[in-house]
DNA sequence: CACCCTCGAGTTCA
DNA sequence: CTCGAGGGTG
C-alpha cells in the first residue's frame, strides 16, 4: 500500500500547526528586522519571548516544520558572534514545504497552470545537513558562508577549504567572474557512525544525528587549539562532503534547464549528487518521491525530504518567487523518522526471568508513523551511555522503522530542572533487592523468582506464548488477571503450579481495575470509587432463555491433537453454570478449554513453557528430540545433557539447578497431576537423535515473510519435518531464505550474502522434492 | 578466539 | 523486528 510507504499527514493538527509556525515565523522575523536594521521596538521583551518559547515549543513537537531561517535557528547570536558575518550577493531563500502527496499533486496542478504548458520536473534529494554559499571570484573560492537568515550568513571560508571535494578553483572556463554557487554540507552517514564510535569511546558527546555533527564539525574554531587539537578538528572536517545544487545569478546563460545547470557545475569540477531525476509529469515525479521513501537508507547521506523543480530557467522567471521562497520549487517532505520529545521519566520494569530494565517514558510523539511513549533503555550502563537525564528533550527514532529507540538528549535544551537517573537497588515489584546474577554482570535481578508478582506474571503469560504452549486466552491481561490478589484473599495463581488446575469457579470472582489508557491511571466512577471489569463472567441474559454452555464454540484444535475436549467437556462433572445473576463469559469457558488442549501438546512446548534459563525453542527441541521424556532429562548426568547438539554445559548447568528447586518441583508434580504430558509418545527413549533424513536433509532455511499458504510457525515446522533446519537468522551457513510479502532485513541479508531466495510456490516444491526439484 | 547462532526483552500494528 | 548479551562451535 503506497499510503504505507509515503504516509499521509492528513493530521489536521499538523496543518494548524504549520500554519502558527508561519506565522510566528514571520511576524519574529519582522520584528527582528525593525529593531536590527531600524532600532524600532515594536513590542515588549516578555511578548517577543513568548513568541520565541511558542515557536521553538511547536517546532519540537513538529521537528518538520522547522525552516531553515526560522529565528530560533539563530537565537542569541551565539554563532553569529563567533564567526565573522557575510553578506549574501544575492538573498538565499528557503523552499515552501509539502508534507503529502496530496498537496504536492495541487502544487504541481498550481504551476502548470500558471505556466500554460505541461512542465518537466527536475527531482532531486533534499539533503540534511547545512546551506553552504560558496562564492568564486575569478574561478577561485572567495568565501564560504552559511546561510544564515538568508541575507547575512557565518564566514566559515577558512574551514570549509579541509572538506574534499569543494574545489579551491573551478575547472573549465566559461564561469562568470563571480558566481555564487549554493549546496548542502552533510557529514555521510558512515563517517557519522564512526565518529560517533570514536568519540563514545573517548568519553566525549555523542552527535544525536548527522545534521548536529556537520554542524559542530564545521563550527569549530581554530583559535585557542593546540597541534593535537587542530588536527583533530581538520581532521573531521575532512570527513565533512558537499553536493551542489544551485547557482546564484547567472546573466545569459548558455543552458535553458536546471538539469544543464547541473552538468555545468559537474564540468567546473563541483561535486552534484547521482540522485536525480527530470520527471515528464507530476506522477513521475510521486514515482520519485515513493522510490526514495522506500530507499532512503541506499544514500550516504540523511535525506529529509525530496526537492522537485521546474527544470526550465525561463518559467523561473515567469513564476517567479515570494518574498521567502520561489514559486518554482517546493520541497515534499518524508514522515520524519527522528523527533523531540520529552523525557518524563526513567520508569524499571522486571521481566519474567527477573532482569531489571529501565525504560524511558516519553510524552508521546509521533515518529515514522505511530505514536510512541516508551522505548526500552536496556540496562543502567545504556542510560549513562546515552547521557540522558530525566527532564531532557530526546531525540527518539524508530529502528529499523519499528523498534523505537532513544537516541540522547538536545544539549541546549536543558535548563538545569533535569535529574540524573538512580537505578533503583530493590525490585519495583516486591522490593527485594537487586543484584547481579554473577559477578560482573551489567543485568540486575530481582532473585525473588517465586513470588515476585511481576515475575509470576510474565512466566504465566509466557506459558501462554506463541513460542511456548500457544494458549489462546492467556495472553497479558489474563496473566494479570490470573496472579492479581483477590482482595483480601490470595490470587487464583501464586505461580505457576495452578495452572492447569484452574476451573470456571476460579476465574469468576476476578475483577481487574479498569485503566486509562493514555494516562495508565485507574479510572473512577461518579462516586469516586474505582472502575473495574469482570473478564470470566458477564451478566446472564435474561430474555434470551437459560445459557447453554454447549453453544459456545471451542478454539479450534490444533492439528493431530487427539480428542480435542469440546466446551461441554469442561464444564461437565461438577457443572458450573454461574449464580443467578451471572455466567462464565465466553472468555473464560475458551481459557480453560484451551489450558485443557495445551496439557498434550508437544514435549518441547512443555520444556519452554517452564522458563529454564537458555531453554527456548530450539534447546527445547533438540532435548526433547533426545530425551523424549522430562524423566530422562531429570536423570541425566551434566554430561549426558551435554551431548545433545545445541546444548552446552551452561544449559546443562541450568536445567540441573533448575530441577533442584522444590518449587519447581511442585511445578512439575501438580501439572502431570493435572494432565500435563510430559513425555513423547512413542518415542524410544535416550538416545541420538533420529538421523535426519528427508528431502531437505543437511539443509538450513530461513522462513521470513508472510509466506502464502503457510504460518510462519508453520513454515519452521515444515522445514524441520522435511528433515531441514530452521534458522531465525541468516548467515553464510543458510541455504536458502523463502521470503514472502513483508519480509525485510533478512531479505536484504541473503542478498548481500549471496544466499538462493525462493518464494513460496517453490519453498512448497523444496519441502517436497528437495532442491533438485527446484532446477 | 572468532564467528555464528539463539535467547530474551520491549514495542507497535492490524 | 531489532538489539545486546552470552552460549556453542570450529
Amino acid at each position: 500500500m503506497a499510503d504505507e510507504l509515503v504516509p499521509q499527514h492528513a493530521d489536521p493538527a499538523l496543518a494548524s500547526a504549520k500554519a502558527e509556525v508561519d506565522e510566528l515565523t514571520s511576524r519574529i522575523l519582522g520584528l527582528r528586522d525593525a529593531y536590527y536594521e531600524r532600532d524600532e521596538v515594536l513590542v515588549s521583551d516578555a511578548d517577543y519571548d513568548a513568541m520565541m518559547r511558542r515557536l521553538e515549543a511547536l517546532e519540537q513537537q513538529y521537528p518538520e516544520l522547522q525552516s531553515q531561517d526560522s529565528p530560533t535557528l539563530s537565537v542569541g547570536g551565539r554563532a553569529a558572534t563567533l564567526f565573522d558575518p557575510v553578506r549574501h550577493a544575492e538573498r538565499m531563500l528557503s523552499l515552501d514545504n509539502v508534507f503529502s502527496l496530496d498537496d504536492f499533486s495541487a502544487w504541481a496542478t498550481k504551476v502548470e497552470r500558471d505556466s500554460g504548458r505541461n512542465v518537466d520536473f527536475l527531482c532531486e534529494l533534499k539533503i540534511d545537513g547545512l546551506a553552504i554559499n560558496l562564492r568564486y571570484e575569478n574561478g577561485r573560492l572567495v568565501s564560504a558562508a552559511t546561510r544564515g537568515d538568508g541575507v547575512v550568513g557565518e564566514d566559515v571560508t577558512e574551514n570549509v577549504r579541509y572538506i574534499e571535494g569543494i574545489p579551491a578553483r573551478l575547472e573549465g572556463s566559461g564561469h562568470p567572474p563571480l558566481v555564487e554557487v549554493r549546496g548542502e554540507i552533510f557529514f555521510p552517514v558512515e563517517s557519522f557512525r564512526a565518529l560517533n564510535a570514536e568519540q563514545a569511546a573517548a568519553g566525549e558527546r555523542v552527535f544525536a544525528n548527522p545534521r548536529n555533527a556537520a554542524s559542530g564539525s564545521l563550527r569549530q574554531k581554530a583559535e585557542g587549539k593546540n597541534e593535537a587539537g587542530l588536527d583533530l578538528m581538520h581532521r573531521r572536517l575532512s570527513r565533512l562532503r558537499m553536493l551542489v545544487h544551485g547557482l546564484g545569478a547567472w546573466e545569459n546563460p548558455p543552458v535553458t534547464t536546471q538539469s544543464e545547470i547541473y552538468a555545468v557545475l559537474a564540468s567546473w569540477g563541483l561535486p552534484t549528487s547521482r540522485h536525480f531525476r527530470v520527471a515528464r509529469s507530476s506522477a513521475e515525479a510521486v514515482d520519485f518521491i515513493e522510490y526514495y521513501g522506500e530507499h532512503r537508507d541506499s544514500v550516504e547521506h540523511e535525506i529529509d525530504g525530496i526537492v522537485i523543480k521546474v527544470d526550465e530557467l525561463a518559467l523561473h522567471a515567469e513564476l517567479g518567487a515570494t518574498s521567502r521562497a520561489p514559486r518554482w520549487a517546493i520541497a515534499y517532505k518524508y514522515p520524519p523518522e527522528q523527533v523531540n520529545t520529552k523525557l518524563l521519566d526513567i520508569v524499571v520494569s522486571v521481566g519474567r526471568t527477573g532482569r531489571a530494565t529501565p525504560f524511558a517514558v516519553m510524552e508521546p510523539a509521533r515518529v515514522a508513523g505511530s505514536v510512541v511513549r516508551q522505548a526500552t533503555l536496556h540496562n543502567q550502563d545504556v542510560v549513562k551511555a546515552k547521557g540522558i537525564l530525566i527532564g531532557d528533550t530526546v531525540v527518539l527514532r524508530k529502528a529499523g522503522d519499528v523498534i523505537p529507540e532513544v537516541l540522547g538528549p538536545v544539549l541546549e535544551l536543558r535548563d538545569g530542572t533535569e535529574r540524573e537517573f538512580v537505578m533503583p537497588t530493590t525490585c519495583p515489584e516486591c522490593g527485594t533487592p537487586l543484584a547481579p546474577a554473577k559477578e560482573g554482570d551489567i543485568d540486575l535481578r530481582c532473585p525473588n523468582a517465586r513470588s515476585c508478582p511481576a515475575q509470576v506474571r510474565g512466566r504465566v503469560e509466557h506459558v501462554g506464548s506463541r513460542g511456548a504452549l500457544d494458549v489462546e486466552g492467556l495472553g497479558e491481561v489474563s496473566a494479570a488477571a490470573l496472579t492479581q490478589p483477590l482482595v483480601p484473599e490470595l490470587p487464583p495463581l501464586t505461580t505457576e503450579a495452578g495452572l492447569f488446575e484452574l476451573t470456571l469457579a476460579d476465574l469468576f470472582p476476578i475483577e481487574v481495575v479498569v485503566r486509562d489508557s493514555e494516562t495508565g491511571l485507574p479510572k473512577l466512577l461518579d462516586d469516586g470509587s474505582l472502575k473495574v471489569e469482570t473478564p470470566f463472567r458477564r451478566n446472564r441474559q435474561k430474555r434470551d432463555g437459560e445459557f447453554d454452555p454447549t453453544r459456545v464454540a471451542p478454539a479450534p484444535s490444533a492439528p493431530g491433537s487427539a480428542a480435542a475436549p469440546t466446551a461441554s467437556s469442561v464444564i461437565s462433572g461438577p457443572a458450573f453454570a454461574g449464580d443467578a445473576d451471572s455466567v462464565p463469559s465466553s472468555q473464560a469457558i475458551a481459557l480453560i478449554t484451551n489450558l485443557e488442549l495445551a496439557k498434550t501438546k508437544e514435549l518441547w512446548r512443555i520444556l519452554v513453557s517452564l522458563s529454564i534459563r537458555h531453554v527456548g525453542p530450539v534447546a527445547a527441541r533438540a532435548l526433547a528430540s533426545y530425551f523424549g521424556s522430562l524423566d530422562a532429562i531429570r536423570a541425566a548426568t551434566r554430561d549426558e545433557l551435554a551431548a545433545v547438539d545445541g546444548v552446552g554445559t551452561i544449559i546443562a548447568d541450568a536445567l540441573l539447578d533448575w530441577f533442584e528447586v522444590d518449587w519447581h518441583q511442585e511445578i512439575i508434580r501438580r501439572w502431570a497431576d493435572a494432565g500435563v504430558q510430559f513425555s513423547t509418545p512413542g518415542h524410544p527413549g535416550p538416545g541420538a537423535a533420529a538421523a535426519t533424513d528427508g528431502p531437505l536433509a543437511g539443509l538450513t532455511v530461513v522462513a521470513t515473510g508472510s509466506l502464502d499458504g503457510f504460518t510462519r510457525e508453520g513454515a519452521v515446522e515444515a522445514i524441520i519435518a522435511a528433515g531441514g533446519k530452521s534458522a531465525s537468522s541468516v548467515s553464510k551457513k543458510t541455504d536458502f531464505v523463502a521470503a514472502g510479502p513483508g519480509a525485510g532485513s533478512k531479505l536484504t541479508k541473503a542478498e548481500e550474502l549471496g544466499v538462493r531466495i525462493i518464494d513460496a510456490a517453490q519453498f512448497a516444491v523444496l519441502l517436497k522434492g528437495g532442491p533438485t526439484a527446484l532446477d
